[in-house]
DNA sequence: CGCCCGGTTGACAAAACTCAATCCCCGTGG
DNA sequence: CCACGGGGATTGAGTTTTGTCAACCGGGCG
């Protein structure tokens, strides 16, 4: 593995307090690779071979019943996804494909249940990372069972805007049809809320979208923390 | 504490690692009480002060936003919540009130964390609950995305068939008002999917339900192990 | 007995989806 | 350089799903 993809792991929260040994053994068994956009990584209901670990691009995870599908999550530089699966030893409950060119490392599952057994910092390390993550699907759920699409889709964009740095204008990370997926409505009444939202100062020119008054924006969508801190 | 209430907590996954001066100590601050129905044992947004656990009865995890009022999910015994607040000492998400009058464990938060940082089988032992925790409210999330509510409907009940044991005929748990804020409908709503369910072999009648055919019900319900299933 | 409350029903309204048509950006190839 | 084609985004019309409000039913309890 590249020395830089080597410290750019080590550097995550993850992999901090576990014992450097430790750390060189999932290395060793661990490598990194290159993928085109729109490749599908893993598919749910397979066994969770490998913690994957997005060091450049993003990844999609989303989820089919029944012919439907939707995304459920956006993973971004540097994070881990399937830790739960991998812990458990258990099928992936989401699949997921690239959505830009990207960089992954895979550690093989197997290894990380062997680290994890003998490196207690590592363990508590999972432990913090696995509660984040908790709570941040049960932010979602808050944010689907008590809002309509249109109030979700403001919140959404509040988040954005600080996400992005926090200027009044400033660019959707991701296609349309794909934020609608996010929000859990078809891409033609995504269309719909955006004009609805302009009467609250947004402007949307394609993934262009300025919100032109901030508290006009959260007198309507009224913002939560226990529903929209990524802190917490 | 009661020496029977010590056996049990003792016996929870959670706990059946540690060392056993480890569980005295948490125990030693922990208390037993017992409350009436409908009681608010805790509210969203208030510091984690004690971590919770159901010995008998059962409780509701619910949020509110913006006048609007969510059940999230059921406990019942023997089991814990709110563990990622309390190892992330941060602010429930959730709210909980008795749905039946029950017997809570309160554990001070501090403490279980003291306890976290130093016995390592409590630590693994809590990666496997969060783990857990983390594929449940996936699971429920697709669950809403993906499927209608009859859909869900039929789905749930499927679950609780095999719940309570499997006979076509059982009871509901909850009242139905309960079961519409859990599938994420109005009363009014669920009175009518159930309704909708009779032509695929569902007989209701106040709480008493029968499925006159599974086979039947699956055919239009479609359950899925990566959303249904309550194991993996 | 009569009240209270949860459940049901009906009529209507709002939210969200579907299907089809069109627009428009952008990249390709002539 | 421009015409063409493809795909995402938008718009319109109509339908389905879900919610709202009000009325009513019926069992349990004081």
């Amino acid at each position: 593995m590249a020395d830089s993809s080597y410290q750019d792991l080590r550097q995550l929260h993850l992999f901090e307090a576990m014992a450097d040994d430790h750390f060189a053994a999932l290395m060793r068994c661990a490598f990194v690779q290159t993928f085109p956009p729109q490749v599908e990584l893993i598919t749910e209901g397979d066994p969770s071979d490998f913690l994957h670990i997005v060091l450049s691009g993003a990844v999609d995870l989303f989820s089919i019943w029944n012919g439907r599908e939707t995304s459920m999550a956006t993973v971004r530089p540097i994070s881990t996804f399937i830790l739960a699966a991998t812990i458990r030893d258990a099928p992936y409950l989401m699949s997921a494909r690239t959505l830009e060119k990207s960089r992954i490392a895979l550690i093989p599952s197997e290894e990380v249940r062997t680290v994890f057994g003998v490196d207690d910092g590592f363990a508590r390390a999972i432990v913090s990372e696995l509660a984040q993550c908790y709570r941040s699907v049960i932010k979602a759920q808050k944010d689907l069972k008590l809002r309509s699409s249109t109030e979700r889709l403001a919140n959404y964009l509040l988040r954005a805007q600080l996400r992005t740095g926090g200027q009044a204008e400033f660019h959707l990370g991701m296609e349309k049809r794909r934020l609608a997926s996010v929000l859990g409505v078809t891409p033609e009444h995504l269309s719909r809320a955006f004009r609805g939202l302009q009467s609250h100062g947004v402007l949307a020119e394609g993934a262009r979208i300025r919100i032109e008054d901030r508290s006009k924006l959260e007198r309507y969508a009224r913002p939560n923390p226990l529903i929209d801190d990524a802190a917490s």
